[in-house]
RNA sequence: GGCGGCAUGGCCAAGCGGUAAGGCAGAGGAUUGCAAAUCCUUUAUCCCCAGUUCGAAUCUGGGUGCCGCCUCCA
């Protein structure tokens, strides 16, 4: 895995043998998540997936930070306080996380829950010498600690101080150094606030990561997850704070993902530039759509999102969700149930019978899932093996279907069983898309549209495709599209 | 100004010194009265220049262009 501490890749080693501890930076709840932060999560989620499957017992914490000056002012802005703000906002992650189809982290701890951590981790830097209080505000002393700037790389001598006046005035003139940060700040009137030996106010943003991971890992944690845009100043705060407070590391491997960038530019907030996870899915955009446009590109780069790309995404899905399905769509002319599952690793291996290009496959899987999380790699390897059975469902849809030797059908069931089984490692899984016709058909009269159908397979049968044809445009412009298949049968779809 | 990253076919994208995965779109074909859907086949020498090497998309040096971070951010 890329380590941006050494910014190459290296071999995993955990602290404990065969057991995993990982810290991933959440989310500020003050809104919906967008596909940023989908990307993020889905990545991360592949990442503990896969050392699951690898055999690992993972330990996986993921914050809220719901104290914040984004809440506080969202809350006021609706009349509501800031816990009101915070609920609503965690229902809804959970909700879009869900739908993605995202493992509930082990533990998501919350800032207001962490509140005894994070004040004795910063009395305990106070009394280091490596905080200092003004005016109820508490600062950490960037210049004291020796190794600041060994994530991002830099040199604070060369950084911009204050760019563009963007950064609090008020702030500013209560440092003693223009890269302190805060760890501590004072309430102003109305504000949520909590007690503190420095009188009442609320964390810092970076104080509360690092309060957690002491809280929830320990010292020292294998894995620390984020976007590429926490690296400065976030981590490199969080670095700063919990090695200064420990004497230890805080981290073996820091992992970041790219941005999504739309036209170009990144995702974000402030540029207004975002698409809702909630949108998207309430499109009729499939949560799997989502991980497959998001696992095609390697985690590191930054991924563009368009409507075209999306599109691409959309039919890619298609085509797996056929493969993925094929075992249970024609379970009744495959009859696959009958063979015993059994382990598949143990049968890729031992079993002489499982063909040389599966077993391949599989290690290829591996091999590229080692290398980095190259997830892009491994879609192609569950296209490859898709294509086979794609052929075969033609078959049995055109009716050229016949039952093939023993042999050739076990391989096809063990082909099929090894897809469905690498894709979840990825954390797809098939979709069912049967049984879309009755969705909103209430709007439309059924009696009418199915003897118009009816009259269309009478016209048909006398070779008057005019009068077939005709009818069929006819209920395409009250938005019900025809479709023939194979014996006679005629399905229907309502059109958006 | 500092730090980091990227540049591969029409689009997206893997590749980590041994002769270009995969997806989408397009084209041709199968199927179909025609459609749609589905399946099959098929399309590149890797931003520019110089070098290292038997051999480079892959390494080195120099360009050019784009992006991220240096407020908040996944």
């Amino acid at each position: 895995m890329t380590n941006t501490l050494s910014r190459r890749k290296e071999a995993f080693k955990p602290i404990r043998p065969g057991k995993v501890t990982i810290y991933c930076c959440g989310v500020t709840v003050y809104d919906l998540c967008h596909l940023g932060h989908a990307r993020s999560y889905i990545v991360w989620d592949v990442l503990r997936r896969y050392l699951i499957w690898k055999g690992y017992i993972v330990n996986f914490v993921q914050n809220f930070t719901d104290i914040d000056d984004k809440i506080i002012n969202k809350a006021s802005s609706e009349k509501l306080s800031m816990e009101d703000v915070s609920a609503r906002n965690i229902r809804e992650f959970h909700q879009d996380m869900d739908a993605l189809g995202i493992m509930r982290p082990d533990r998501m701890p919350r800032a207001t829950d962490s509140l005894d951590s994070i004040r004795s981790l910063i009395s305990n830097l106070q009394e280091k010498g490596f905080a200092y209080s003004v005016d109820g505000d508490v600062y950490f002393s960037v210049m004291k600690h020796s190794n600041y700037g060994q994530l991002s790389g830099r040199d604070l001598t060369n950084q911009y101080i204050n760019p563009e006046g963007r950064v609090d005035k008020d702030d500013e003139n209560k440092k003693q150094n223009a890269f302190d940060f805060a760890l501590w700040k004072s309430a102003k009137t109305g504000e949520p606030s909590y007690p503190s030996p420095w009188g009442n106010g609320r964390p810092g943003w970076h104080i509360e990561c690092s309060a957690m991971v002491l809280e929830q890992l320990g010292e020292t944690i294998d894995i620390h997850l984020g976007g590429a845009d926490l690296i400065f100043p976030h981590h490199e705060n969080e670095i700063a704070q919990s090695e200064t407070a420990t004497g230890k590391k805080l981290a073996n491997y820091w992992m970041h993902n790219g941005m999504v960038n739309v036209s170009g530019q990144k995702m974000s907030k402030s540029l207004g530039n975002f698409t809702t996870i909630r949108s998207l899915l309430n499109s009729g955009v499939s949560p799997m759509t989502l991980r497959l446009f998001v696992l095609q590109a390697h985690y590191r780069k930054p991924l563009d999102f368009t409507k075209e790309s999306l599109e691409a995404a959309t039919s890619g899905w298609q085509g797996l969700n056929l493969a993925l399905n094929i075992g249970i769509d024609y379970e009744h002319i495959l009859l696959w149930s009958k063979y015993q599952k059994g382990d598949l690793n143990i049968t890729l291996k031992t079993n002489n019978q499982t063909p040389e290009s599966l077993k391949k496959h599989h290690q290829r899987f591996i091999a590229l899932m080692n290398d980095d999380l190259n997830t892009s790699g491994a879609l192609s390897i569950l296209f490859d093996l898709g294509r086979p059975l794609r052929s075969l469902s033609n078959k049995i849809k055109t009716g050229h279907y016949s039952k093939s030797s023993v042999q050739d059908d076990h391989s096809s069931f063990l082909r099929w069983n090894l897809l469905v089984h690498l894709a979840k490692v990825l954390g797809l899984k098939g979709e069912n898309i049967k049984s879309q016709s009755s969705i909103s058909s209430c709007e439309l009269d059924v009696e009418f549209i199915e003897h118009s159908i009816e009259l269309r397979k009478r016209a048909k049968v006398s070779k008057d495709f005019a009068t077939a044809d005709r009818i069929r445009n006819e209920l395409n412009n009250i938005g019900v599209e025809l479709f023939d298949k194979p014996g006679g049968i005629t399905e229907w779809h309502i059109n958006e």
